[in-house]
Formats: C-alpha cells, sequence, structure tokens
DNA sequence: GAGTGGTCTAGACCACCAA
DNA sequence: TGGTGGTCTAGACCACTCC
C-alpha cells in the first residue's frame, strides 16, 4: 500500500506545468489535495514540490500556496575544487611557486571588502599554479593572519589555496567572474601579453567571526569553466 | 516530547567538523546513532545530513556509511534570469535589436554539439541587448526550428532569450565561461576595439527530445557576474 | 549476507501570513 | 483567524554495496 515515490510525483508535476495544466503565476494544488489525487502521504508530495522550489521551478509560501513561478529562474552550479585537483582532473601534473609574500597594509577597498581595519597588516602573497609546468593561474591573495596557526603552514611546501581549503571551517563568502586585461603581474607570471583577456574571479571568504581571504584568480588564456545546469 | 529541529542538528555535525572531532576522511556515527544521541527521530538526522551532502561537506553511501568529505567541494550557484530581467534589476530600461535572423546549415561542430543533423538549416541569429540605450551583450544563437510553434513567434517584438525561457519546457544542459578577445560582430555591435576581453558564456539547451539552442553571450566590457558561495 | 542510507506512511503540531 | 506549508515522530520496508 505505498504509492509513487517523491520522484515519480515530481516528475508529473513537471510534466503538468509544462503541459501549461497550471501556468505561471497560477497557484497549483494544495499538498494534501495532491497527496489525495497521487494517493500517498503529504510528506512524499511536500519532498517533491521542495525539489522543484529549489529548482526554481515553483515558488511556495505558507498559506499563500505553491505556484508556478513567472520567470524560471535557471540555476547553475559550478563546482569548486582545489586548484591541484582541478589540474589533476584535466590529467595533468600540477605545481606551483609562490611568487611573493609579504606583510603590508591594506588600502581601503580592500580592508572594507574584507571587513578589517586598515591599520593592521594582511598577508599578501602572489602565486602561480602550474600544469605539466606550464602557467595555469596566477593567485593574487590578501589573508588575514588572524586565521593561521602557530607557527605558521610553510606555504612553499603547501600552496595557500590547499591549505586553507582543507584546514579552515567552511564558510561564507561571496565570488565574482569578469574578463579583464591582463595586469604586469599577470602578464609576466602567465606569459601573455600586457592586456590578453583572462578570465578571472575574484573571492572574499569568512568565518562566521572574522574575514579569511580576498583572492583575485587569473586563468591562463583559453581556460574555460564549466557549469551544470 | 520533540527532539531538536534538524538545523539544530546540521549546526552540531558542522561544528564537529570544524572543530576537527570528526576528521577528513573519517566516518562519522550513522544515522542511527545520532539520532539516539540527539533524542530525535532518524528522519531529523537524515534530513540534517542529506543537507551537508549537497552542500558537499559529507559523502554518503549506502552500507559504507557518511565519512566527512576530504576535500570540501565548494559549490556556488548562479543565478540565470531572463536578459530583460537582468537589466531591469540593475535599475536600467532594457531593450533589444535583432541584428540578423536567416536560416542556414549549420558547421561540423555546431552540429554535433546540438546533436542535430548537418543537412537541415537551423535558425541563426544576431541579438543586440540594450541597458538605457548602451551595448549590453550580444547574442550568437543557433536555434532548432523544431522547438517554434507555427507561425513562429515574433522575434523582433518579443527577444528569443525571453521568449524561449517563457515558453519552451525546463531543459538540460551545459553552460561555459570564458574570456575572449571581441570578434569583428561583437566588436561592431558592442561598440569596442577587436580584441578587447569581453565575458562569453556558451549555453546548450535540450529538452528530453531534441534540442534548442546553442548560444554564446559576449558581455559588454566591465561586466561582472555575481555568484553566491 | 548484513549493515547502511533512502524512502514512505499516518499522524501530529507548529509558524507563518493573507484575508 | 484559519489555511497553508514546514517539521517532527515512530515505525516499516527497500536498495545498494561493502565485506
Amino acid at each position: 500500500m505505498t504509492g509513487p515515490g517523491w520522484d515519480a510525483i515530481r516528475a508529473e508535476v513537471l510534466r503538468r506545468i509544462r503541459a501549461r495544466d497550471w501556468r505561471p503565476g497560477e497557484a497549483i494544488p494544495t499538498e494534501a489535495a495532491l497527496a489525495a489525487e497521487f494517493g500517498c502521504a503529504r510528506a512524499t508530495v511536500h519532498r517533491a514540490l521542495r525539489d522543484l522550489a529549489e529548482a526554481g521551478v515553483v515558488e511556495r509560501r505558507r498559506k499563500a500556496g505553491t505556484r508556478v513561478a513567472l520567470q524560471p529562474v535557471r540555476r547553475a552550479t559550478l563546482e569548486i575544487p582545489v586548484i591541484r585537483a582541478e589540474v589533476e582532473a584535466r590529467g595533468q601534473r600540477h605545481g606551483f611557486r609562490l611568487i611573493e609574500d609579504r606583510d603590508l597594509l591594506p588600502p581601503l577597498p580592500v580592508a572594507s571588502r574584507l571587513g578589517v581595519g586598515a591599520d593592521r597588516p594582511l598577508r599578501r602573497m602572489f602565486t602561480l599554479h602550474l600544469a605539466d609546468g606550464r602557467p595555469f593561474l596566477h593567485e593574487d591573495r590578501w589573508l588575514n593572519p588572524a586565521v593561521l596557526p602557530r607557527p605558521a603552514p610553510d606555504f612553499a611546501a603547501v600552496s595557500v589555496n590547499e591549505w586553507l581549503v582543507t584546514h579552515v571551517p567552511f564558510s561564507a563568502g561571496e565570488m565574482s567572474f569578469a574578463a579583464e586585461g591582463a595586469n604586469v603581474r599577470e602578464a609576466r607570471a602567465l606569459g601573455v601579453d600586457l592586456g590578453a583577456p583572462l578570465l578571472v574571479t575574484e573571492r572574499v571568504t569568512r568565518t562566521e567571526t572574522q574575514a579569511v581571504t580576498l583572492v583575485r584568480l587569473a586563468y591562463a588564456p583559453g581556460h574555460r569553466l564549466q557549469m551544470r545546469l
């Protein structure tokens, strides 16, 4: 006496939305009604509708009910591995060089984006990542030294990127992409012309209590970032 | 007689992982054991752990149990609105111009990426999207005419992008980003120099039964794509 | 095989919020 | 204030997969 699975219900609801039985903006039946129709528990319907809500297909509010999204917002997810893993996943050998590493007072824009005072020095680091010995990615980082243990790790042996990912707790943050012309450091490190189009990503990460790092990653020309829709 | 909520359990498990009570690669207790410890139903623990698995913090396999992820893969999600909505969200007025629209036999790479025969013409369309009258994005599209109704919509009145999102059922697909130098069409349409760094995204979308479209979007210089971590 | 996560049930109570 | 989704329970069976 067990009804259809939640994925079957998800599929059927999706079918009706695509078939325009339920049109964008319209309310669809309540969980209780659908459970009765499909002959299953309300929890099963709930599981299916929650999944569709996460996918952006429907919008749900208590009391207001469930509506077909007016503009089905597509969400794409990007998996961000450790850079070493990213290189090795391409079947190449990863290496890196710590180009520069010093303490520096952050300029105001950097301090404010990290939410730290501009009167305390941060660790400023430049790293070049290599794939089979060829330039892969240039990393320009401001690191809050407060997140480091004492004594601090040897970032010539383990890349900052990898150390942070494996040792600093799950944190919140933002990330953005843009295309920019290579700056002087990037051009020299990656071996490209000044102003060559590079895919650049900027990330800010924080723990609950403090800023961790602000980093600008510039990929070597031709790099494509793959996402799942 | 109701125990802690699933989010409280999620938080506690996360705390123990961050505190290295449970180290990367190690198995954590079973759902049943955690339910007993926390004094709640197994379903509640399940809800919490499923959430952590989706976030990439733990890995779960039947029989093998739940392990702390060795390399916590970060997932960033990108929301992809209709281009009109994207412009309007910036407080600007959206407009567009259909630059060119004709039927053309696809070159082999295009046909194979879409999974259609190279012997049937596709719709080739170039559209320029405007924000407050200024170039915002150049759209270079191959469209499978089989997805269109008869008579076909008037793409001079509604942008292809918007029509597809609101009329073609939820579909699977891939997406990628890169930085590329502006090509001749893009340079002319966006009003930039040939070879200027542009953020370019390519999408292929399919329904369950057929290919829909392959599109290359080139954003005007300076555009940043924001993601949530 | 047997242990683990994945799912379903029938019921209950709660939180939210539009009417 | 009542209707809706969100959650929790105690139990059951199933599916996968490691041993």
